[in-house]
DNA sequence: CGACTGCCCACAGCATACAAAGTGCCGTGG
DNA sequence: CCACGGCACTTTGTATGCTGTGGGCAGTCG
């Protein structure tokens, strides 16, 4: 049936959907854990639809697809191997995360970002993330405190070795798993949602306070290891506070730095 | 499959798709702009799929469909009058705000809500709404508290007339007023999302606390027309917070009664 | 009589085909 | 030279056909 490779047989060239990474980390707790019960129901060829999204979603952040630029439907369909359908469906999802634009009749635009739309994420992000640090110190386990000095351990590693990528990846592991802890569905996967976008434009920002970051992410975990719920929620506020404001300063600074959005310049919106 | 009535296939009349009354309070801030600016671009005939989620929304609100139940895509198109093409996506749609679960090669079920899931929602809502009682004290406008004033003295008169709906949609409709006034856009999205789903099991809770509700927005629209923040996130928290546990008390005494969530039982899922 | 297996049917996923609408260009007329 | 109108192309919206998978049912074997 050979899914990954050789789908649709026509063009033998072209970027391939390639087969998803999947390191999501929306995955849901109940997948989690059948399939650490080892009930994982073979390997269902995941939905086309879900390749196409992350597919895209990949261009996007990688800035394959520059923000403002016009999705055609028929071309992201020849490029993906794939037909219309697929796409349409793919970039419905997008449109609901907020990554492309959806005008009726028009088709899809790769949505732009602007400073204020950032500084709003990060706000909004700043207090999903309070609250989630406020359930965590309530609902704490054993295992979850050592999971998240683990994750710590290796962000300090990662710090040392001045692997921005990898502390990037490690910090979002970290916030989703106190997020996690918190009990909260909802929550989560609404944290998830901004979560993402915040991660698009965060990058840049992550380089130049790691240090200070990773050790506030160890004050965090202290209160939620001690159960102290307001202490945790006090140093979660001011840690993505302090994010928040780092992101407007590197904006100031660097109003056409490359990563960053806040250019509407070239985006054309016809 | 005949749901309701007659409705299925043959017949050439039934629930035909209605011309949309469009009184989704969903509408886009820059869209509402838009139509303020008398720039409306004629009447589109709105996108099919739009009409499609629709119907099917109002079906599942009205419990024409029952949860946990599959929706066949075909059956869905025929008994619209369209093609399976629109359901597909309005289906995706319905998806992605929570109403139904699409299981990958089997369908979509009508999403059955849980109490947990509700308490989760309604948690969740109140951090959100505190955070834009907060947000709108600071950014508050004439006008703005014109308009809540006289939506609030609408509530009380539906109060009087005991007009159950009216009210939920003037709640629905202040709280969305004090949403937008926080100026935070991303904050709007996600409220308008958590609040479309609290909506479906809020009516019966409207009932009972109408009164305290009412002067409880009251006191709220105080706080904010005063500038003061954090009276007005506190009020905004008492109160999303009782309309909380007014949810649970309801489920604890009628743990059947009709129009509320948390009978899994009628609902199997294969 | 119970359980297992093989078949059949229904339905989701994907592809393709068709229709309608919008946009830009080009030509012509004032 | 500019403006208006028509035409053609592009692109979305909608419909339909095809295929593979999953689940139910019946028949058969132990």
């Amino acid at each position: 049936m050979l899914w990954a490779v050789d789908q649709t047989g026509v063009s033998p060239e072209g970027s391939w959907i390639d087969p998803p990474p999947h390191l999501e980390s929306t995955m849901s707790l109940s997948e989690t854990q059948h399939e650490a019960a080892g009930a994982r129901r073979i390997a269902r060829p995941v939905p086309l639809r879900e390749s196409v999204y992350n597919a895209i979603l990949d261009m996007i952040v990688s800035r394959n697809l520059q923000p403002g630029q016009h999705l055609v439907e028929s071309e992201l369909a020849v490029m993906l191997g794939v037909s219309r359908q697929p796409v349409r469906e793919a970039l419905q999802w997008l449109k609901n995360d907020g990554w492309v634009d959806l005008r009726p009749g028009l088709g899809a635009y790769v949505h732009t970002p602007t400073v204020e739309e950032a500084d709003q994420l990060l706000a909004v992000r700043r207090l999903l993330e309070t609250e989630s640090a406020r359930l965590a110190a309530q609902h704490v386990t054993e295992e979850g405190i050592t999971h998240l000095r683990d994750l710590c351990r290796q962000g300090f590693a990662a710090l040392e070795a001045e692997d921005v990528a990898t502390m990037v990846a490690l910090n979002a592991e970290l916030h989703a798993t106190v997020m996690r802890l918190s009990r909260n569905d909802v929550l989560v996967e609404l944290a998830s949602q901004v979560d993402r976008r915040v991660r698009w434009y965060y990058t840049p920002v992550a380089r130049h306070r790691g240090a200070q970051s990773w050790s506030e992410h160890s004050a965090l975990i202290d209160a939620i290891a001690a159960g102290n719920a307001d202490r945790a929620a006090e140093v979660m506020h001011a840690h993505t506070e302090h994010t928040r404001v780092s992101y407007l300063e590197q904006q100031d600074k660097s109003g056409a730095d490359a990563g960053t959005p806040a250019r509407p310049v070239t985006a054309r919106q016809p």
